[in-house]
DNA sequence: TTTATACTTCGATTATAACCGAAGTTTTAG
DNA sequence: CTAAAACTTCGGTTATAATCGAAGTATAAA
């Protein structure tokens, strides 16, 4: 069976942990310099340049020359799914400490990433979007049906508004601990304005989210999602 | 951040040829033994079993003891993906994208799962077989009623044979997106086999498939089946 | 022109793991 | 009970590649 691509080839080159590292680096900000990818791998300069060298060598990664500097990207979006699939089935990184992992704890149930909703909470929300047909999922974005498109109204969530807004929409966001697919994009962050506007949840220190009593109610009744 | 997945390890075990080719066995025919793959991987059976554990060590795929026997399969319809998005970025292959969602869609409908037919197709076929009692469901497995032994003989399909193979005879299967269980194994090989041979059905690109004209109406007659 | 910065190439060392022969374990078959 | 089959474990060999020091190239600044 010669023909079919060898997949084996691209997860060698993702396999070693230093690249991994370096890979990881660029997902969360791309455009990084050869010096800081190294810094972040902890590897000195002259290994990071080898293994740079052959992840470009196999389209994982892009780089652009200006003068002596040489910036790299993620070559595509589909390298940055390929990698979002791999964390899904990967097993969870072991936590050294005591204090990261009551930390961990705490944050895993309910928390904002960035500016819309994570953790058990986002997803649940999300996956009662999609379950109750307001939502679609499609390959990097949510799609907002018909029937969403009147319950976000209800809501009192103005698509258009954000539409409009020079961002993107209805992005799709993968959770590291719950490994699912969240709700970004303005219209995530939309729907938790819109809840803590209405104080079904209340913002707690370190990002992590406290569903209120009102909340609660609200939840069950809007969407069916009832807390654990 | 402590609690990020560590996605090297998983492209680690993806990573060796001999593992990719027992993969790629896999998902071409799931539960084959140990010396099956080990010769499809050109490995001695040694090596194959330290391979395989591996593979079942890291949650890749799965094993089943019967007796002296151990048969594989991929773990779960997320490896799947995860191996597919690797290929699509492995080298000597293009995908055009809009194809590639139009496709997806079509794929929902019908598609074989590894060698048998799942989706909306293959979990309809499996509930009609319960329905008109030619089987009945166990804990793993299905099991095949006298009522359908004779249904299945006059469709032309040798149980007796299939029972013979080197594999699971009649495994529930779970299709992902129908969340049903479906008729695998051997038997759900050959129901497959035979309706391509009546062509009652045809394969399309990437493990879709689509019903006849022909087939929508053997199907109604004999299994009181309809196509939506 | 000289020096500093950013990165690459080369060479030697070392760690990892893939490999198979041989021997061991478990289960079925006779 | 013995033998065969299917698979695992152990041990030694070998191939691969990750690593960094040292030296080299290219560009920019002084």
């Amino acid at each position: 069976m010669g023909s079919r691509p060898d997949f084996s080839y691209v997860a060698k080159l993702m396999a070693d942990s230093s690249r991994a590292a370096m890979l990881d680096a660029l997902l969360r900000l791309d455009g990084l310099p050869a010096n800081e990818l190294a810094r972040k791998a902890n590897i000195s300069l002259q290994t990071a340049s080898g293994h740079l060298a052959k992840l470009v060598e196999g389209n994982l990664i892009s780089v652009e020359k200006y003068g002596r500097h040489r910036y790299f990207r993620i070559a595509s979006p589909d390298v940055a799914q390929a990698i979002e699939k791999l964390t899904i089935i990967a097993p969870a990184q072991r936590i050294n400490s005591l204090k990261e992992f009551s930390r961990a704890e705490k944050v895993r149930i309910a928390r904002t990433c960035y500016d819309h909703l994570a953790g058990k909470l986002g997803v649940s929300l999300t996956e009662a979007f999609l379950e109750k047909g307001y939502l679609v999922e499609g390959e990097v974005d949510f799609l907002v049906t018909d029937k969403g498109e009147k319950f976000f109204r209800e809501f009192k969530i103005d698509l258009d508004a954000l539409r409009n807004k020079r961002r993107y929409f209805a992005r799709k966001c993968l959770d590291w601990s719950e490994r699912r697919y969240h709700l970004a994009g303005s219209l995530g962050n939309a729907v938790l304005i819109r809840l803590l506007d209405l104080h079904w949840i209340e913002k707690l220190p370190d990002r992590a989210v406290r569903v209120t009593k009102k909340g609660r109610d609200g939840l069950y009744e809007s969407l069916g999602i009832t807390s654990e």
